[in-house]
DNA sequence: ACTTGTCAGCTTGTCTGACAAATTGCCCAG
DNA sequence: CTGGGCAATTTGTCAGACAAGCTGACAAGT
C-alpha cells in the first residue's frame, strides 16, 4: 500500500474540515444524518466522547457547539445534548457544513432555485422601482456594456446590476437571500465575463438578456420582467453546461 | 423613569442568549454588524477579550467559535480572528442569531418571500407532478377537509399539503428552503385552524384557496398554480393582520 | 398505597494553568 | 539592501477542578 496521501479505509477519512474539533463535528453530523442518533435521542456525554475519540474535552465541547450552531443538537446543562426534532432547520445552507462542497449534480436544482428568486424579485422590482433604483440599474447596465465593448471584466458590474434589482424590489429578506444565493455563482459569473468567453458570444448573450430585463423593469411590466429574469438564469445555466430539468407532466 | 424591564442604556442589555458565551457572542455579533469591526479587521485577541469582559478564555473561545459557525469571523492559528468580507453570508437565517426574535415589522417581507417561493414551487409542481405526488396532495387535502367539517385541528394536514407540493416540485433545495420558511409560521397555521377561527370562516377560506391550488396542479396549469399559491400566502398574511405592501410604481 | 422531600450521582458550564503549533515582525549577518 | 533566523504573539489543544442544574432513587410522612 504505497499510498501516502490517499484516505485510508477507516472511518476517519472524511476530514475536509479544519482542526480536530471540525473533524469531530463533521463525524457527529454525518452520524446524525445517517440515523445513528434519532431525533430526541441524547448523544454520548462529553466524557464518553473524550474517551471514544481520544481528544480533550475542549475539542469535544467545540464540536458540539458547532452542531448546536448548525441546529442539529440542543444542550441542556445537567441533562446532556439532544438531537433536535428537525435537524438542519435552524438555518439554510447550500453546501453541507461537513463537506463544504456543492455536488455538481445539484447545480441544476440550485440554478432553478435562483431562477425562482430572481424572477420573483424582478417582478417586484418592476412594480416598486423608484427613480433612484432606475438610475442604479442603468449605471450598472452601462458599466456592463462598456466592459463588453472594451473586453474588460464585467463581473463586478454584473454583481451591481443584480444587486440593484434586489434593492429595487424593496424587500430586505428577498435581497439578502438573493445575494446569499448569488455568491455561490461567483465562478459562474467569472466564466461568463472571462476573455475566453468573449469570442463565443457568452457575454454578449448575457448582456442582451440584461437589456430585456432592464427594459421590462423600466416599463413596469411585472410579468415580462419575471420571465426575462428566469430566462436569464436558465440561459446562464445552459451556458455553463448545466442542463435544465425537463418539465414534462407525467401522469 | 419607573420602567423596570425596559432595556437600560448600557451595552450589556441584550441578553436573550443562554450562558456567558452566548451573551458574549451576541455582543460581538452586534458590534460587528454595527460597524465597530470592519470587514478584514482583526478583532481583539482572546487574552484582551478575557480581560475586557472578565470571563475565562473558554468562554471567549466558545463565543468566537459561535461567530465562526455563523460566518461572521474566520480564525487563523497564530494570526488571530478576522471579520469575513461579507458577514452573515455563510448561511441564511430569518431571525438574527443575537436576538432570536422576528421583528413584527418584517413579517410582511417574510410573507412576501414565502409567497415567491410557494408560487415558484407550485408552478414547478404543476409541471412535474406524477401520480404519487397527486395521491399525496389529495390525501392531505381530504384530511384538511375532514378537519374543517369536524372542527378538528387541521394544522398537521396543512403541513402535509404544503410538503406534498414541495415534493411534487422535485427540487430538494427548493423544498428544503420552503420547509425552512414554513417552520417560522407554525403559530400562524395554528391560528388558522384554531377552534376560535372556525367561526369567522378563516379555515374555510384557507381550504377554498387550497382547493383552487390543488385543481391547478392537477390540471397542470402552471401559471394558475403560481397565482393560486401566491394568493393563498397573501390571504393568509391578511388573515393574520399582516398588511401586504403596496405595489404602486413610483417614478 | 401514594405523595413529598431529600440526596447522591451524573452532565454540562465555567475557571485556571500549561504546552504545542502557526504566524508575524524584527534583528542581524552578509 | 536582502535574506535567514529568532523571538514574541496568538490560536489550538490538553488536563484538572469546581459550580450549576438535572435525574432517579430512596426514605419519611400522610
Amino acid at each position: 500500500m504505497p499510498s501516502t496521501t490517499a484516505p485510508t479505509n477507516d472511518d476517519s477519512a472524511l476530514p475536509r474540515a479544519t482542526g480536530l474539533s471540525g473533524m469531530l463535528a463533521a463525524r457527529l453530523a454525518t452520524a446524525i444524518r445517517a440515523g445513528a442518533f434519532r431525533p430526541g435521542d441524547r448523544l454520548p456525554t462529553e466524557k464518553q466522547l473524550v474517551e471514544q475519540y481520544g481528544v480533550s474535552r475542549a475539542v469535544v465541547r467545540e464540536a458540539i457547539a458547532r452542531l448546536k450552531a448548525d441546529g442539529f443538537v440542543d444542550t441542556r446543562q445537567g441533562a446532556g445534548a439532544f438531537v433536535v426534532a428537525k435537524p438542519g432547520m435552524a438555518n439554510f445552507r447550500i453546501a453541507p457544513s461537513d463537506t463544504g462542497r456543492i455536488a455538481p449534480a445539484d447545480l441544476a436544482h440550485i440554478f432553478e432555485l435562483r431562477g425562482v428568486i430572481e424572477a420573483g424579485m424582478a417582478e417586484l422590482a418592476a412594480k416598486r422601482r423608484n427613480v433612484a433604483d432606475l438610475a442604479a440599474l442603468e449605471t450598472a447596465f452601462a458599466r456592463m456594456q462598456q466592459a463588453l465593448e472594451s473586453g474588460e471584466d464585467g463581473a463586478s458590474a454584473d454583481d451591481s446590476f443584480h444587486a440593484a434589482i434586489a434593492t429595487a424590489a424593496h424587500n430586505p429578506y428577498l435581497a439578502q437571500f438573493a445575494t446569499f444565493l448569488a455568491q455561490h455563482f461567483s465562478a459562474t459569473r467569472a466564466l461568463t465575463w472571462a476573455a475566453s468567453a468573449r469570442d463565443d458570444g457568452s457575454a454578449a448573450a448575457a448582456q442582451a438578456e440584461h437589456a430585456r430585463l432592464l427594459a421590462a423593469i423600466e416599463a413596469g411590466a411585472a410579468e415580462e420582467a419575471a420571465r426575462a429574469a428566469r430566462d436569464h438564469i436558465f440561459a446562464a445555466a445552459a451556458r455553463h453546461g448545466v442542463a435544465a430539468k425537463e418539465n414534462s407532466v407525467k401522469d
